[in-house]
DNA sequence: TATCCTTACGGAATTCGTAAGCATG
DNA sequence: CATGCTTACGAATTCCGTAAGGATA
């Protein structure tokens, strides 16, 4: 057993049980590739692939279970690198970030601002996701940390933590007659076209949860994934906003933001790491930025308590 | 980094770091063991051992760190060579076992009955240890099992369940004066020289609990490991006996139970597999075998929830 | 027939053990 | 001076890529 033949067996997982290319994401021949696979078989005795004549088009039952424990053996493999080059005081490296638009266009930039002087030498890879698809990229290891409101706590393997509270505000145009209004209600919101997140995005949740209690049915006639598409919009006059606090805080002249603090549920954003990773030092410095109330010792002991 | 390097790492910590010894124990030349072990530190770019001179004398802060993810690489591998066994048919292997005194003495010889007859090819390893032990070896992979009661629901690398109920029983020899009550009292009781297990042992906290409770001072007069022992004690009329209901079954003639249900909290005989084990055919039927009511569905769950 | 996997083979690189050297208690 | 680790070197093994062969959609 050796970590080529492991890792030949995970990429042929992932990249639909094709050898050649699974060849070229190794920087190797098919034919090794095909031998690694065929040699952990054999020293395992079990036929992890399904294969229909000699092509590969599947995991057998065993080869699932077997599947699982190698993509844990490469895990450990790279936190086993990780934990050298933290201690080795490299301060090279990437720091993979997963979060939701929101969190990227309004929150990371002061984090990553503070980040690049911090460790000039580590690059960052930002990538943008739905909140479903952050912790599936934490949970496999291609991002170290996620961000986001929602989703993120349901996961076993993930540990996760508040960073801060947000509340939504209302967005609307010049003129609009909201703005007369002393202290804006449910109903009185509802008689208005509705702009905000699709269903699963920045604290929808608690919008529609506030809507359905007092039993009013809101006409949200456009829903977005970001916030600048929402204001947009309501620039347009297609209808009211309702967007998180920290996108209504530089909003351009023509926008007024209204409280609505008293209206829709607070939501708290998270940020999550597989259980069980080893964490660089930018990597904690990083989620000590986000969520500067987390004592160190309560982080390092959720993520390794495995142990 | 490759397989060999990380047993030569563990194997070091494990003995001393004497690399003779390693060498010895992983069939190679101690050049090799030297080799391999800086060939991982070079790579991961730090110093694993603490080293006076040429000799290795400890870990170092980093190394610790390494330490622990190499022994979890190596579990893992250790778990995907089991998976292969397992679904290859194969019914040879070793169920390493290990338990306290009273459970190999009176517990396990009908499990292991049944076992040798369903798997005549697998060998049985019988470890016999104190409870704190137990957990330490089924934590380390030394043990696949651990069954014992007390101590074993503490470790959070452990997933345990209960196994069966069982009390404590008095017992005396022939002529007794308590032979003649009714029912016995923890008062009654305490006006005798008392002989039972040592602290930590098999329930005997919840004696000590008892007596606590309505502020008595027992006189114990001698502890032991294990029931024989205090039988034996007994039978000199050094004291009365407190032992666990499984060694009362089939006493000599000469020595004499009382019930002592009412006296004792009952006590709950738990098994215990390291969370994130690959678990054997074998090994979950052993397991049933001691614990009947336990869905295969929940064991399953509860040892990989980790994915 | 194009794609994809297997088999065969030879060169290259790695690995490993022996023997000798050196430090330490 | 005995124990224990490192270095040096050569042999053996393993590893891997190229080229050819065969199966399948």
């Amino acid at each position: 057993m050796n970590f080529q033949q492991l890792r030949s067996v995970r990429e042929a997982a992932r990249r639909g049980y094709n050898l050649t290319e699974v060849a070229n994401a190794l920087f190797t021949s098919q034919p090794g590739v095909s031998r690694q696979i065929r040699e952990l078989e054999e020293e395992l005795g079990i036929d992890i692939f399904e294969r229909n004549g000699k092509r590969l088009t599947g995991l057998t039952e065993p080869g699932k279970e077997v599947l699982h424990i190698v993509e844990r053996l490469l895990l450990e493999a790279e936190n086993l690198q990780r934990a050298g080059e933290t201690y080795s005081g490299k301060t090279t490296g990437t720091l993979s970030i997963a979060a939701t638009h929101t969190q990227t266009r309004y929150v990371l930039p002061r984090a990553v601002q503070h980040f690049r002087t911090a460790f000039p030498d580590v690059r960052i890879a930002l990538q943008q996701s739905a909140p479903e698809h952050i912790a599936e990229w934490v949970l496999s290891g291609k991002a170290d940390i996620g961000i986001a409101t929602e989703g993120l706590s349901r996961f076993e393997g993930l540990v996760s933590f508040p960073c801060y509270e947000w509340h939504h505000v209302i967005v609307v145009p010049d003129g609009h007659p909201l703005l007369a209004v002393k202290s804006v209600t449910l109903e009185l919101l509802a008689q208005y076209p509705l702009i905000t997140y699709d269903i699963g995005f920045t604290g929808r949740s608690h919008i529609d949860q506030a809507f359905t209690e007092q039993q009013i049915s809101p006409d949200i006639v456009l829903t977005a994934m970001d916030s600048d598409v929402i204001q947009q919009y309501v620039t347009m006059n297609l209808g009211v906003g309702i967007v998180a606090s920290m996108a209504a805080e530089h909003l351009p002249a023509n926008l007024h933001p209204i409280p609505a603090n008293h209206l829709f549920a607070s939501n708290v954003t998270r940020v999550a790491v597989r259980r069980g990773a080893f964490l660089r030092e930018y990597a904690i410095d990083f989620i000590q930025q986000l969520a500067p109330k987390l004592k160190l010792n309560e982080l390092a002991e959720a993520v390794n308590w495995r142990r």
